[in-house]
DNA sequence: CTGAGAGTTGAAGTCAACTTCATGTCAAGG
DNA sequence: CCTTGACATGAAGTTGACTTCAACTCTCAG
């Protein structure tokens, strides 16, 4: 081990499961911050391991990391958060998640309602119509989570 | 109109919903094809529309492009696909969404656990777990797509 | 004091699914 | 025949979230 309360990048990818570019990475984006020796190496305090947490079970829900960003800003700057208020930001996931959730029990009672009949209508059908979720993302817009995706049996 | 039974670009397009763009980026995927006239301009013939409905549809469920590919493989080739031909296809997708639904609710069950105890533990938490899906997903990966994320009030 | 392993940086690459652009060609109504 | 709007092509750009690379520089156990 090194010396004092302060943690290596090394130690914070180790116990975080962030790898050190990804630290690196947010720390880029303002969502990390860290101290420097002074050779210039960055020295973590264990704080950023909650803070950590936080961003990835944001991530887990579904949040961008600039939405992670701003979730982070209402922080209260100054004191250590505390853990009534990494509280109060993570319950708002909750509503997210069910409409998540309905979302994609709405996409399965439609391909029911469709599986059978295979029309597969582009004007008609729920799950080909073009109106719907996936179509209008831009590049990049991806539906499902490729972990979820290879999931799959 | 032109003249014949068959479709350019741009009423494909505009039946599909599809831009033209992504016509011809499908069709260097291989999962379209398209006749050309003598100029070299495509001439779609009607059944590419059931064909795209399949592919919107499974976009909507969450398959790749390569996973759409390989399931349009499966298509008998020789013959244009009949309705019971899709509607085998589309069975698959029930399991892929019940997966996924589950795989929501599991999060959310988490998280109406974690609030309240505020731990956000990288080891403890079921929310911020390293090991959970969306840690693995390389480069690109993205939790829920951004039409869900953006309707959120 | 030294050497090996850990850390530093900016720039560039990756991946998926397209879009945009520049430049040039077709098709067909008048 | 001609003009106008649609179409064609290859190359490069976009987005988000990182990773990889090359070329150095620190740290600290021994």
């Amino acid at each position: 081990m090194h010396s004092a309360d302060t943690l290596t990048v090394g130690e914070v990818a180790q116990r975080s499961g962030f790898a050190p570019s990804a630290l690196r990475y947010y720390e880029r984006l303002g969502l990390l911050v860290a101290a420097r020796t002074a050779g210039g190496q960055r020295r973590y305090e264990r704080n950023v391991l909650r803070r950590l947490a936080f961003i990835r079970a944001a991530r887990n829900v579904g949040l961008s990391l600039e939405e992670v960003s701003a979730a982070l800003a209402e922080l209260p700057d100054g004191r250590t958060p505390t853990k009534a208020d990494w509280t109060r930001l993570s319950r708002r996931w909750r509503r997210r998640l069910d409409a998540q959730i309905a979302a994609l029990e709405k996409l399965r009672d439609g391909l029911d309602s469709c599986i059978g009949c295979g029309c597969l209508s582009l004007r008609r059908c729920a799950i080909s119509n073009p109106g719907d979720s996936a179509a209008a993302g831009g590049p990049g817009a991806v539906f499902l989570p490729p972990p979820l995706r290879a999931a799959q049996p």
